[in-house]
DNA sequence: TCGAATTTGTGCGTATGTATC
DNA sequence: GGATACATACGCACAAATTCG
């Protein structure tokens, strides 16, 4: 009859914890090896590995291959803020949202002009399967790291022959897509966006600069205009990077 | 050297997703006991352990403690609309929308009159630590099943003396914050909601009827008035059971 | 420049607890 | 109460990445 009720491995990533809040161990600091820290604790190299996978989820700890475990360094979380307000004539809504927090917004994008669409988002889009789709990869970053990910599908019907066919390219690039559309006289009058969390994938974390299966939400939005529904796009937010805020006007 | 690319559980799990989509399983069937599945498929008991682990992660499975491994069956997910709409007068956010849905909603509560704010409440409220609030507790049903968490918290200072100190009492009993606070004088302009994704705990998933360690969407919102914020709440959006829908309008 | 030692990461296995039938 | 099945904790072996002489 033996059985501690709490596992080692729990009571060790407590031990953890405790030692950065009693600054014995500060951020940017190497961990002793596994091995080490099972000798003076007395207990088995894989509970040190499972304390630390634990800490490493909950983005106390840092794991780096072949280099050894790290304490994490305690970093501002940019705050994206999601409403109606985002959306301004002729500025983009993320820039916005950076110079809000005093960093640099930029972003990185491809756009592939003629993809045909896959299942799940011909149907979001009310196309059938292969109709052809604008799809734009965006990486956003503040002060040149990168913090979130999106991906932009506008049915080739919609925009072909106008001004804006691509989304960062001519006169209106990186405006956003509400601008965009008004240009073409297209009227976007509300969105809806639909967040659900899942892990990060392997691409996904090493794009981002996370660490592997961490959290993120994704984003679902589509933006709707009287014709129709213009854009649907899906963005990645990492937990670790970022916070969303949604603000909700209520009407009296 | 050995060492197939691909894990042995993932091909275990993909071969669980190919009986179940042709029909194979049937929802609400049980997989054989694990023993069985290793014997047949040549591998150890618990890589089949890990592909199904994989899959109720996933929701595809669910597993019973003691009776066996089960498909899960597949249910539609309720709805919540987060929007300023969401705020009609004399009607409770939550069953307006199960209407839309053709569910009936309801929800059970428990309010602790005077309870200490613990610090990170405090915080977002904007008080000291151990001020006294009064914190009521839901659980709220679809259909009699429940689907969602939430707690809120306000002040004691801010509802003493009046006819709402009670969320759940008095004449404007479960007409939502907005209204009550109405009542007494109070505008609400607009809310901030941060979600956040986390996984449930094990008193969650139990009181949800949901797999342990499964995503759920942790909303912190908060109401804002002229006088300052009245009211925090915590919600607790499990991903298996409902979609979180955000309606945001677009200025022109 | 290269290779060996170290460290983290991954997959798989075993023993034991615990719930269900 | 016994048999069965899932759940948990812990351990081993090897691969991958990094570091450093």
């Amino acid at each position: 009859m033996p059985s501690a009720r709490t596992p080692e491995a729990l009571r060790l990533a407590d031990e953890f914890r405790r030692l950065i809040a009693e600054h014995m161990w500060a951020p940017g600091d190497p961990l002793p090896s596994r091995t080490q820290i099972g000798q003076e604790h007395g207990v088995g190299e894989n509970v040190v590995r499972r304390a630390q996978e634990l800490l490493i989820s909950q983005g106390v700890l840092e794991g780096r291959a072949g280099s050894g475990t790290y304490v994490a360094e305690p970093r501002q979380r940019v705050r994206v803020v999601r409403s109606s307000a985002r959306e301004q004539p002729g500025v983009a809504p993320f820039r916005a949202d950076m110079k809000a927090l005093g960093r640099q917004g930029d972003w990185e994008s491809r756009t592939d002009a003629k993809v045909p669409a896959p299942a799940d988002i011909a149907a979001r889009l009310g196309l059938a399967e292969g109709d052809l789709c604008v799809r734009t990869t965006y990486e956003f970053l503040a002060n040149g790291k990168p913090v979130q990910l999106s991906t932009s599908w506008e049915p080739c019907d919609l925009t072909a022959g106008t001004l804006v066919v691509l989304p960062e390219g001519g006169p209106h690039a990186g405006a956003g897509v509400v601008n965009r559309m008004a240009a073409i006289g297209v009227t976007v009058s509300h969105a809806v966006e639909q967040p659900e969390p899942r892990t990060a994938t392997a691409e996904e974390a090493s794009l981002l600069g996370i660490q592997k299966a961490t959290l993120v939400t994704h984003i679902r939005r589509t933006y709707y205009s009287d014709q129709g529904r213009p854009v649907e796009t899906d963005i990645v937010v990492p937990t670790a990077l970022c916070e969303i805020v949604y603000e909700i006007p209520i009407n009296p």
